[in-house]
RNA sequence: GGGGCCGUCGUUCAGCCUGGUUUAGGACGCCAGAUUGUCAAUCUGGAGGUCGCGGGUUCAAAUCCCGUCGGCCCCG
């Protein structure tokens, strides 16, 4: 893998970039969909490519449960395996120990769990981390980290970074495999200084790029942005940096213009299952009523094939009558969305109209809710 | 003409036999909320019915009895 910074904006630390790995190239900033399991959930590998994604997140915790790293290892690989012929960023599973597996116990030596699925006892160390992410032979693989559940108290918080330092020089060791990128990951809380110093501790060891781990499980987008305030200046220009989990598109955004290049969420498949569709001018909730007979398509500003095709009714129906399809179009009109999303951050980089865009993001915002309130004021009016 | 079955939130059903633990419950629909390195095509909450109508029995009736209206079926 290779990486390097195209352009940076002038007002913000956001910045035009570009991974080169053996499976395709990445414009970034960039948003990576979740495919926990192999496949983004309800859609396949020819519609990712055709959504324009060229980099996508598999998950070592769930693929090591099943089928098992080394049935993936062979049967040729995840690329091979899954068809996606763009490039995979596996996670090491740090973050699943701590929200899904029962019974965890966690020692400096590694993590003791029993699998959510059987209850069968695990343990996995930074080295299996590592052995196992090799085995499924994504482009970019994670350190093995400790991710504290928030509000945490500071001894922990303190205990978690300084566990995660020494998991990542283990991490570093115990590599086999010259062609993956290896990422580590910052952790800290909420802590600035914690964040800081978990930076400091990382850049000693050379990662290919760095993650900013440990954040939207819950507190509030001003603390995240301060995180990244703390964290991002103590990385390394020249490689990449990626914000685990995030987010909505004002997440987007603002992690942008604080110098993020990397992002991955689930947001667009997951709301896109449950029927939060995302639209230039605000949600659409395709299960409401309000749509039966609605012709339009979900955003009429938009360019994907859903919309091209579809009517808000029609989705409506599919919905509501659990079709699959369902599933299928209101992922991919997401996906869509946040791909565009991104290309659309690309682009105002480029053309050094940044902050243009990030204001008028927050307009339109402004709006929406302008509009909701104008509506409920209109409701309690006296006739 | 004779006999039988059924009428309970928007829809569809349970409860009725053995009246009180029912402020009448479920499912679907409706409305709202949640969802951020995916145990999740998921979860949570809310609104909505004086149990067709009238009378009777009883301390107490969706529940038992009589009448009545509406729908369906069978026999002539």
């Amino acid at each position: 893998m290779n990486f390097s910074v195209d352009q940076t904006d002038r007002g913000t630390c956001a910045r035009l970039g570009r991974l080169t790995t053996v499976h395709g190239v990445i414009e970034t900033p960039a948003f990576m969909p979740v495919g926990t399991l192999g496949p983004v959930k309800g859609i396949d590998p020819h519609d990712l490519e055709q959504l324009g994604f060229r980099l996508m997140l598999n998950n070592a915790y769930h693929l090591y449960l099943r089928p098992g790293h080394k049935i993936i290892s062979d049967m040729g690989g995840l690329h091979r395996f899954t068809g996606w012929p763009g490039a995979i960023l596996t996670d090491s599973g740090g973050f699943q120990m701590f929200s899904l597996a029962k019974l965890c116990r966690i020692t400096d030596d590694g993590v003791s769990f029993q699998s959510h699925i059987d209850g069968s006892a695990h343990f996995i160390t930074p080295e299996t981390a590592i052995e196992v992410q090799e085995a499924l032979g994504a482009d970019i693989i994670m350190a093995f980290d400790q991710c504290v559940a928030l509000p945490a108290d500071p001894g922990s918080i303190r205990d978690a970074v300084r566990r995660t330092s020494l998991w990542a020089v283990r991490c570093q060791a115990s590599r086999r495999r010259s062609d993956q990128a290896l990422f580590g990951i910052v952790q800290g809380g909420l802590d600035t200084d914690l964040r800081a110093a978990s930076a400091r501790d990382l850049v000693k060891l050379q990662f290919d790029g760095y993650a900013v781990g440990g954040l939207s499980v819950g507190e509030h987008k001003a603390d995240m942005y301060r995180m990244l305030e703390a964290t991002v200046p103590e990385l390394p220009p020249s490689k990449p940096r990626y914000l685990m989990g995030v987010g909505m598109p004002e997440n987007l955004i603002e992690g942008v213009a604080r110098g993020i290049d990397l992002f991955d969420c689930v947001v667009p498949s997951r709301h896109g299952r449950t029927g939060w569709l995302f639209t230039t001018s605000g949600r659409v909730l395709i299960k409401q009523a309000r749509y039966q007979r609605d012709e339009s398509p979900i955003d009429p500003s938009c360019g994907c094939m859903v919309c091209a095709r579809y009517s808000r009714a029609y989705l409506h129906h599919l919905y509501n009558v659990k079709e699959m399809l369902a599933s299928r179009l209101n992922t991919i009109h997401n996906l869509w969305y946040f791909a565009e999303f991104m290309r659309r951050i690309r682009l105002a980089i480029a053309e050094e109209s940044f902050a243009a865009f990030r204001e008028a993001f927050y307009r339109q915002q402004r709006q929406e809710q302008g509009e909701i309130s104008g509506v409920e004021t209109e409701r309690g009016a006296p006739a």
